[in-house]
Formats: structure tokens, sequence, C-alpha cells
RNA sequence: GGCCCGUUGGUGUAACUGGUUAACACGUCGCCCUUUCACGGCGAAGAGUACGGGUUCGAGUCCCGUACGGGUCACCA
């Protein structure tokens, strides 16, 4: 047991989405696998068939895979300790329940909804500290509760918790957690009907899988012991606990719909890159120790511990998201990020226009590092994709002066000139032509910029030039001639 | 309310087993570069480590208490 791999695993329930907070949990589990040469294995944990959604789990599986943690043992990449699908797995789960029933730690619980919630309010109207199953079917006689299994009547399965010593664990984030057993509720271990809940599944599935650590969200943590209990029960070997602290709201409640993107699909078809997503959430709550954030899967893989994991709930902040994703664009080739263009033209209104690779490499060439998303290209540098319709207003009115027409006239004529169309010999003529009429260069250089994009802010103008052409300059410039007046 | 966990600039984090003016990044502001914008470079503001005690020559680091925040108390995970 000592020397044994890691085995560890992501046990999601599909809803439909990826939760960014499950993405992250995702991927700790991920890189402490990668880290110690352990298994990545996927569970999926869909025994709540009121929440069952049409085709969640191949969605789920589909943008892990894309997001990069594609290598796991689980649905679809079956292992030893198969099948990975809780819903497929319930016989297992009644063995053990009634191996537990046999053994006193469990029994069944005929109660109605109606008598729980009498007794819940009950004990709430007495002030109570604390709303607990009375134990009520578990003192009924050998006879009755006989009778009533044999008559078929509805119950559920649920944990005998008796009194005993404090139940404590070991969490490799938080160390030392103790909890009183008075304080822990008669779990139902099997629901009414016969899908077990959370609770009996992840124990006897952790331990059928030989999970060697459970790494999990904090929202665990109150219900650790009701797992310790039922280990013990069992006789089985604690795992290894690890409780990862929340990702939290700006207000510091725990990340949810209502404040904002929580699936990982939005932020992805927001245009955040899966390096970017990687990377920012590998932080939250984690930190190697060096002053760097810029980190690929791969270096996070070399660099991630579990003791290294931090405390405290982490704030969710887009912003930081946002310049990690312009910083990834910025270290990607430039053919990378032509398939990325390529891969959302069809989705812009440019679909049915023609652009070569070429001129679209040599567009992305001179935008890169102003991109904060790929598709940002097509919005500001929109010109590279059809002649400019109009013309910046404050910028006509700051840079277009009485003789930029007549200028720009004469730029293009210069222009015309060039055989070789190089950024140099573009800014040379534009120089020539500045000096000719003894001009500035911003006399030339604004005006131009003002004619062929539209507007006053992007790349150098002599890459804008180079990227759309010669001709398709002089066209512009003529265009911008006839539209624009001076004022 | 009970129980559990947490608390370093606005945000994410750093600060070896206690040891100099608490570091880095995002964001903000300014300057430089660029006859634009962005990138990049430089700099600034912003916390004295929730608060109060204690231990110690010395505490963000250890102990106790308080406050505040969060999580959890389902036949949901």
């Amino acid at each position: 047991m000592i020397n044994q791999k890691p085995r560890v695993r992501f046990a999601p329930s599909p809803t439909g989405y990826l939760h960014i907070g499950g993405l992250r949990t995702a991927l700790y589990n991920y890189l402490f696998a990668k880290n110690t040469g352990g298994q990545f294995v996927l569970r999926i944990e869909d025994t709540d068939r009121n929440r069952f959604v049409e085709g969640a789990t191949e969605q789920l599986i589909d943008v892990l895979k894309f997001i990069g943690l594609e290598d796991f043992e689980g649905p679809g990449n079956e292992g030893d300790f198969g099948p990975y699908i809780q819903s497929e797995r319930l016989e297992i789960y009644h063995d053990h329940a009634n191996q537990l029933i046999e053994n006193g730690h469990a029994y069944r619980c005929f109660c109605s909804q109606e008598r729980l919630l009498n007794l819940r309010e009950e004990q709430q109207k007495q002030k109570l500290p604390q709303v607990k199953y009375d134990k009520h079917c578990l003192y009924l006689s050998d006879e009755v509760k006989k009778q009533k299994f044999e008559s078929g009547e509805s119950f559920v399965v649920r944990l005998n918790i008796r009194p005993g010593i404090k139940v404590i664990f070991n969490d490799i984030v938080r160390d030392r957690v103790e909890f009183d057993r008075d304080t822990i509720d008669d779990q139902v271990l099997i629901k009414s009907d016969g899908f077990p809940t959370y609770h009996l599944a992840n124990v006897v599935d952790d331990h059928l899988m030989k999970i060697t650590h459970v790494i999990r969200g904090e929202e665990w943590l109150t219900s650790t012991p009701k797992h310790v209990i039922l280990y013990e029960a069992f006789g089985w070997e604690l795992p290894k606990f690890a409780h990862l602290p929340l990702l939290l709201n700006p207000d510091k409640s725990k990340l949810s719909k209502r404040q904002g993107d929580v699936a990982v699909e939005d932020y992805l078809a927001k245009g955040y890159l899966k390096e970017a997503l990687i990377n920012f959430v590998a932080l939250l709550g984690w930190s190697a120790g060096e002053q760097k954030d810029f980190y690929t899967l791969n270096e996070l893989i070399q660099k991630f511990t579990l003791e290294r994991v931090h405390k405290a709930g982490a704030v969710f902040n887009v912003e930081k998201l946002s310049w990690l994703n312009a910083e990834h664009i910025r270290a990607k080739s430039i053919d990378e990020l032509l398939n990325y263009v390529k891969q959302e033209l069809p989705n812009t209104k440019y679909k049915n226009g023609n652009y070569p690779d070429a001129y679209l490499k040599s567009a992305i060439e001179s935008m890169k590092e102003r991109l904060n998303f790929v598709t940002d290209i097509f919005e500001k540098s929109f010109y590279y994709f059809e002649p400019p319709t109009s013309y910046d207003e404050a910028i006509v009115a700051k840079r277009w002066k009485e003789r930029s027409a007549e200028l720009l006239l004469k730029l293009a004529e210069a222009f015309e000139m060039i055989d070789e169309p190089t950024k140099e010999n573009f800014e040379f003529a534009l120089h020539t032509v500045a000096e000719k009429n003894e001009v500035g260069n911003g006399q030339l250089i604004h005006p131009l910029r003002l004619a062929i994009s539209g507007i006053g802010v992007g790349p150098g103008v002599y890459d804008i030039v180079l990227t759309i052409g010669k001709d398709e300059t002089i066209r512009r410039i003529k265009s911008a001639v006839e539209t624009i007046k001076f004022e």
C-alpha cells in the first residue's frame, strides 16, 4: 500500500455543463496524478434521477477532452474498475448496503416524508441545535421490521451513527479536522428509488476503484466524517483527503450562476482559450511559490503539489483571466492563430469573403499584440476584411486638414510607382512626398491611416498598407478623398 | 441557530523549520517608446498581515480569545 501509485478521481454529476469550479477540481486531480505518475479517473455520479439531463455525460466528457484533460480512465476508456457510471453500479451499492444492515451499521427506515417533515418542524420549534433523524425505525421490533420489509413497504437505508469518540481525520490542505459523532445525522445511504446517495456511492466506489487520494471541493468537508464512519463500518482503509478552497463570487459567496458565467462552455464560447482557462484556474488556490503567472499545462504538471494548495477561498477575477488570455494569444505562433481565425471566420459577417492564408497571416501578425480574444481581429481590425464604410468623426476632426486630400492623392501617385511592395518602400515613398510638399510625415501618416482603416488606432500604417496591398490602398485613398470633407 | 473551515493591498498569491524598510502579478494612475493604439520598459498610489491578548531578544509565521466571512446541516451532488 505504501508505494502504490496514486489513483485520483474527478467525480462530477452530469448537470449539462462543466462548472468552472468543477474544472478546477478536475485540473488539480489531473495535475496531481500526472505529477506523481498516478492515474486520473473519471467517474460519473448520476445517482439523482430527478436531475437527469439527456446527453450531459457525453457533453461533460467532450469538454474535458477539449480542454486537455483527455487522459483518464473512465467511460469510453475502461480500466479494470468499471463501470465508471454510477447508475450502472446499482447492484454493487445494494450488496454493500445489505452488508452494513447485517452488521448493524445501517438500518432500513420506513418513515414517510410526512413524518420526517413533522419531525423536522418539531425539532426546529424546540430550537434544538440541530435537526436530526430520531432513529425511530432502528428501534422497531424485529417482527415489525420483517413485516414491513416483506410487505414491500417503501424504505430507505440509513447509516447508523453510534455514540463514540470524535471522528478525526487528516486533510492534506487543512491538517487535522475533527467532529463530534453526535453532530452527525443518520444519513440516507439508499434512497427509496433504490439509488444510492452520494455518500454511499462515493465511498464504495472510491474503495473499489482503489482511489488513494480524495481531492474535492471544500463543500464536502462537513460530510467527510460520514464517509470516514462508512470506511470504518466496512473495515476499509481510509484514503487521503484534500479539500480544496472554494471558488468565490466577487462578494465572496460560493461561485454561482447568479453572478456571472460559471460554465466552462460559456468561457470557451466567449473566446477564452483553453490554455488561459487552465492557467488561470490553476492559480486560484495554488501557487508554485515563484513570481510568475504564465504557465502551460506541462509546466503545471511539473510544479503541482497538494501541499502548496491554499486554504482560503479565491475570488474568480475575470480581469486577470482576460489578461492571461491575451498573454496566451501572444505566446501562440501565427500558424496556430491562423487556425483559430479560420475556424471563427464562418461565424462572422465576413464568411463569404475570400481571404488567402497569407493575407490572414499578415493581418494576424500585425494584430497579435492587440488582441484580447482571437475574435477581436474581426472587430478591432475590420478593415482587413472590408474597406471602411465610414470615417471616425473625432479622428477626421483631429487629423483631416485642409491639404490632406491633395497630399493623399500625391501619396497615391507615389505608391503607384512602387514596384516592390515592402514596408520600407512605402515608408520611403511617404517620406519623399512629405518632403517635396514641405510637410511633416504626420500630415500624411494620420490621414492615410484614416483613409485606409476608417479609424485612428491599430497597427503601424505601413503594416496595414503592406497587408491590404498597394492597389487596395490606392483605392481606399481615392474613396476617402471623395468622401471626407475638410471643415 | 449547531457544527466545520477560513482571514496578507481592490483581486490572485509569495514570504524556508519565527529574524532586516512584507515581495510578485492583475487592475488603477503617471512617464518613456510608438507621429496612432497595443506590446514593452520605468515609476507611483495601495496592506503593516481582521482585531485583542500572550509566548519570545524578535511573530504575518506559535498559543488563546473575539469579530467577520464562507461552507454545511435533503430520499442533491
